[in-house]
DNA sequence: TTTGTTGCAAAACGTTTGCAGCCTC
DNA sequence: GAGGCTGCAAACGTTTTGCAACAAA
């Protein structure tokens, strides 16, 4: 959950786990890391997938491999705002968010409120380790509810 | 987002949804209806079809369409924990959840806090209508970190 | 050289849809 | 009786898997 790291502490990190995981710093996976952290907000594995297509191409499926492994180490979080697709976005370099969510038309926008983020913070766990947390308002958008 | 109201209330509004949106009031959508409301806790689309096998069959298609208009109209929230399948719980007779996620074995264990709740229902929306919340912390559980 | 990785195609999975027969209204 | 509803089977879109060629260690 903490912030102010730099883009080297990533790739360190993730080299990490790779190494205790006896698993190859390949081309593909950094070029995928690259790609999440140097990108605000939150990208479908096809819309990732298309990006890397400018700079290095990599498969639909090392996309979800190696997307898998980055939310096994902590590095990416997975967003299922709703049932069709996930969404990836990094875990470093932002607060943990907070989102409003239109079930009329699908529309997510993101929101940070200091109030909420300390309550939450203060919550104390037994037998739990609290890696990141999101919080999803839904309700009726500006849009919609003109309609 | 209220509390206290009772199951002939639900059914109601349930009702009024189906006259408004010229729907047939039928003994499926009701029993699916009545399967949710009581039952606490949240169940996939597979249990709930398999718990209605035993009272009034009805089909897994219509399990569906009907928990979808269940969510149109408010009266059920669909859970996606993970990016599997979605879960589907009453959104009345209880306040809106927070949920531990263990982000190694999937468990799911929800929880209240007066804290939380109560800075999320101070936040103010401009141009948004807020309906209900979903706050879910990630982590690892206690079985989770013993391994 | 060994063993993990890639990328394709095919499978798997939960969910939705088309349609014929059925039931509310 | 008209039009919405059910349930089956088939389709759908996202994600995973099997496998042969390949590359990191």
């Amino acid at each position: 959950m903490a912030d102010k790291i730099s883009y080297e502490q990533i790739e360190e990190k993730f080299t990490n786990y790779l190494c205790k995981k006896k698993q190859r710093k390949t081309p593909e996976r950094y070029a995928l890391l690259d790609y999440i952290y140097n990108n605000e907000g939150y990208f479908s594995a096809e819309q990732i997938h298309a990006a890397l297509q400018e700079t290095y191409r990599v498969s639909l499926t090392t996309v979800y491999n190696t997307l898998n492994m980055l939310i096994d180490c902590n590095l990416v979080i997975r967003h299922n705002f709703d049932k069709q697709k996930a969404f990836f976005e990094r875990a470093f370099y932002e607060t943990p968010h907070s989102y409003f969510v239109c079930c009329k038309c699908g529309a997510v926008k993101a929101f940070t409120d200091k109030q909420i983020r300390m309550s939450i913070k203060q919550k104390n766990f037994t037998n739990f380790k609290p890696s990141h947390w999101l919080l999803y308002i839904y309700g009726e958008c500006k849009k919609c509810k003109k309609k």
